[in-house]
DNA sequence: ATGTTTGTTCCGAT
DNA sequence: CATCGGAACAAACA
């Protein structure tokens, strides 16, 4: 599930634990398939301080001395957990970082039930690289509007699926995608192309709402409970939901759509989001007569 | 059993 | 050649 706030929250919570510790032994899991030459650059890490942790994308960061960097991806059942040595197994873990502060002993717990998450390390050089393939930071206060436009009508798709793409904005994924465009009353299947700067603005305001309040709970834990934060709890936002995974709309009472937009299970309110452009036409611009090519 | 599932990458079609 | 969309990746659950 790991979208925006999730990674957020397990990254402020790291850094708040584990800066300052070193890596003092790495356990891999025999059934994780990890590349070699990604094992030997981990195990190069160990006597290697943590100085800091953070978050690009959807990617947590952790910066260790001398220019090295772990990137951990949680793709859809990554977890991160932060524990004690005595504390019991948890499932699927791929690899452990034994780190220690001092006579203070912990573990850092990479799990992964589908294991498509990612582990890897880098430089300085290779993370920037890394970071230069991302689109537009949401919660920057640099993004504008007029960015968040450009970016969208340089594709030819529709909004959900232009929301999904981490190069034209990073760190949405399903969930606040398809809550960002409810609260902003646009249609999911609106092709970007209609974009105009009043509806670049009327999102872009509505994702940095859902994503602020997405992190003041914590993220999102799903009925199958995948994500939990670095201690094992669940987040909140779940219980703020206002169309993911909802029968009714909590706003006009209508019954919510489900439809697969570019195979991703999408909900959304056909009357508060109506895809004709009937509504909120304020400007004085003449509707463009769309060629409706088949 | 078949169809779902939070993400990303790759490949074929256009 | 660039872009788009779907399949694949893997595992658990209903």
């Amino acid at each position: 599930m790991p979208e925006l706030p999730e990674v957020f929250t397990i990254s402020q919570d790291l850094k708040k634990n584990i800066v300052g510790f070193e890596i003092r032994s790495i356990q891999f899991s025999s059934y994780y398939r990890v590349p070699d030459d990604i094992k030997k650059s981990l195990n190069k890490l160990i006597g290697k301080k943590i100085l800091d942790v953070d978050r690009v994308a959807k990617n947590i960061v952790l910066k260790l001395s001398k220019d090295d960097y772990i990137i951990f991806h949680l793709a859809m059942t990554g977890r991160l957990l932060l524990r004690n040595c005595r504390d019991k197994n948890d499932n699927w873990v791929k690899l452990v970082l034994i780190i220690c502060k001092g006579d203070e002993i912990k573990e850092l717990r990479f799990c992964d039930m589908r294991q498509f998450g990612k582990v890897l390390v880098v430089n300085k050089e290779n993370l920037n690289k890394i970071i230069s393939k991302y689109g537009l930071s949401a919660l920057e206060e640099k993004t504008s509007a007029e960015d968040l436009l450009y970016n969208l009508k340089s594709r030819r798709t529709n909004i959900k699926n232009a929301l999904m793409d981490q190069k034209i904005i990073s760190g949405l994924g399903n969930i606040y995608a398809t809550e960002a465009l409810f609260l902003s009353k646009i249609n999911p299947k609106l092709p970007t192309r209609n974009f105009t700067l009043e509806m670049s603005t009327k999102l872009l305001n509505s994702i940095r709402q859902e994503l602020k309040e997405a992190i003041k709970n914590r993220g999102a834990t799903l009925p199958d409970k995948m994500y939990v934060d670095i201690f094992g709890k669940p987040g909140h936002q779940q219980d703020y939901f206002k169309i993911y995974l909802k029968k009714v709309c909590d706003v006009c009472g209508s019954k919510v759509e489900f439809e697969k937009i570019n195979g991703r299970g999408t909900y959304f309110c056909p009357i508060c989001q109506p895809l004709e452009t009937t509504t909120s036409n304020r400007n004085k611009k003449i509707p463009d007569g769309q060629k409706k090519l088949l």
